[in-house]
DNA sequence: GTGAAAGCGCTAACAC
DNA sequence: GTGTTAGCGCTTTCAC
């Protein structure tokens, strides 16, 4: 026999499978009779019988899964929040979906698309670049979802944010109990809110902490990534600057300056600091080695999926915000100036 | 109204809804008349109708997705897989689920029982240290999958792996082209069949180049880990050898002789010539960059899910096996011995 | 407490 | 070509 069937188990036990169905189910557990329920459980165990979701699903309209829309997995940050997330799944019996958007807004469009017409049950979205009129049109919809790394504005839906702002007051503190008094800041893209929490940030924390404040001293870089990190701080420095000390909006840009360093013979840390964000894998290995401010990212989607499994339970209930706390992890790239 | 049926679509284009399934579904298609197809799809776009995979899938016993079974999502090696693997799933119409088994046995099991209960239609499989007799079962119930990264011993599954002998000789061959003739190998855990490979490769090489034979040069490595390698070097060299150069049987293992190297200050490359196998990110911001034996891990993914949908689609084809051809990628880890 | 019957949304025989 | 009918495996009224 193939996998065997409700209806099996239920013939095997002598009852309906109606009652099977009850009996196994562990909250309709107790319509049944006790002896009834254990005499079924016993005999679908005995047949290795695993009730079949889909047609579970079908009929109470829940997939079991939902949908995690990252822009790219491969982006050593995400993976650690994915097994954050399936962390919590899994023990809760539901499983997640993955799908990469390259922060691409139509791939993005058409592979929200895709996972609702699976069903998901609900979408975690970490993606930093969701275009407002789908958010708003999903929230409409009432789709269940929760935000990773980003708080929605003006819409009302959990998010599970890093406090961006108090990392990077971490930085700059670091620095200026260092002795810098010139510290620049390597921002991410102003599309992103990310960039623009930790640019306003910095600028507050360089302002109470009265060191230098000069807007030319904020570059923003085009994206994410290394090659736009060495490429604003190129800018910065062919337009003279000469900061003591920079921080930069996440690691991969940090990794831009190195490469910034080593192309103009600049020492790191000797003659400019450096701190990164995110604690990426094996910065430590760099030369010098990073210091980063770190986040929880493991936490970060233990929690988002927490948040979204109880919004699923309870879809009225008003859209709870986390906000995790970071740590600042001191490693070779910052000394005081010379 | 909430997100319309085949049901709805029909009635609005007056037809019964089988014909409406056979005008949406392509290949059915043909059998009603093209006005009709048009017709039928023209409403189904202006209503938003987006089938419903639940109960396709409950009538054609096919789930749309496929269970991807990987030990660890945050070891570095695996989002590409992943991402090569979506690539190919996803076009396709498949979605993949994704379970982390840490290597558990245990987990293992009961993370495939749980997969096969979604009705996964196939399975890509990671893990190096996937139990015999689970293979076996899996074999025996026709569970379509396919191994990554390992060849299944006696079993008839398609599997799909880099050329790990070819990559350690190219390995060896660099070494041994700077001149190296006193080269160790520690070797990954010989519980898994990657271990068991590239030690055996590493012997012959070694043998075939004529370079010093000395068993006591090669040293297993508990884990594939950092410090799983920093233990077996620190036991190499406690044992009094010197090597010249040390091929390490992957990236981590690398890593963890830097750090060895760092306690007992070892220079590297100029006492003694590191290679790495996987070519993981951010290799190249070591100090030194490590040299390492790189593996098309997208490419890797992608091939593995074309043969699992080729298999899934004519499970009776005899299983096709695919060895992918690996590069040796140069860095600053390797020159000649001093 | 349990059985009967209906139906979730779709597709596959089988008619016509 | 298209409609009819049945049913995938399960849950959920509604009777009894």
């Amino acid at each position: 026999m193939q996998t065997p069937t409700l209806r099996d188990v239920a013939e095997a036990a002598g009852v309906h499978a109606a009652t099977a169905s009850r009996a196994l189910n562990p909250g309709t557990r107790g319509l049944v009779n006790a002896e009834t329920a254990k005499r079924v459980i016993k005999v679908a165990e005995s047949l290795g019988y695993r009730p079949n979701p889909i047609a579970r699903g079908l009929k109470t309209a829940k997939s079991g899964t939902i949908g995690l829309v990252i822009p790219d997995l491969t982006n050593p940050l995400f993976p650690p929040i994915v097994r954050g997330i399936e962390e919590v799944l899994e023990p809760a019996g539901y499983g997640g979906l993955i799908v990469n958007t390259d922060n691409d807004p139509g791939r993005e469009r058409t592979l929200i698309e895709s996972l609702r017409s699976r069903q998901v049950e609900g979408l975690i979205v970490a993606t930093a670049l969701v275009e407002h009129p789908l958010l708003e049109q999903l929230a409409r919809e009432r789709v269940q979802m929760v935000m990773v790394n980003r708080r929605p504005g003006g819409i009302d839906v959990p998010s599970i944010t890093p406090d961006d702002a108090a990392g990077i007051a971490l930085a700059v503190e670091h620095l200026a109990s260092l002795g810098h008094r010139r510290i620049a800041h390597l921002a991410g893209p102003t599309s992103t809110s990310t960039g623009v929490t930790r640019a306003r940030a910095f600028r507050s924390a360089v302002h109470d902490l009265s060191l230098d404040v000069d807007p030319a001293l904020v570059v923003e870089c085009s994206q994410w990534t290394e090659d736009a990190g060495a490429e604003a701080l190129r800018g910065l420095l062919d337009a003279g600057q000469r900061p003591t000390a920079v921080v930069a909006g996440n690691d991969l840009i940090a990794l831009g300056c190195y490469d910034v360093f080593a192309e103009r013979g600049i020492s790191c840390p000797d003659d400019v600091s450096v701190v990164g964000f995110n604690d990426m894998p094996f910065l430590d290995k760099l030369r010098p080695p990073l210091t980063t401010v770190a986040i929880p990212h493991q936490q970060i989607g233990a929690e988002a999926a927490r948040l979204l499994l109880d919004a699923i339970a309870e879809p009225d209930r008003p859209a709870r915000s986390v906000l995790l706390p970071l740590s600042l992890v001191v490693r070779g790239s910052t000394a005081p100036p010379r």
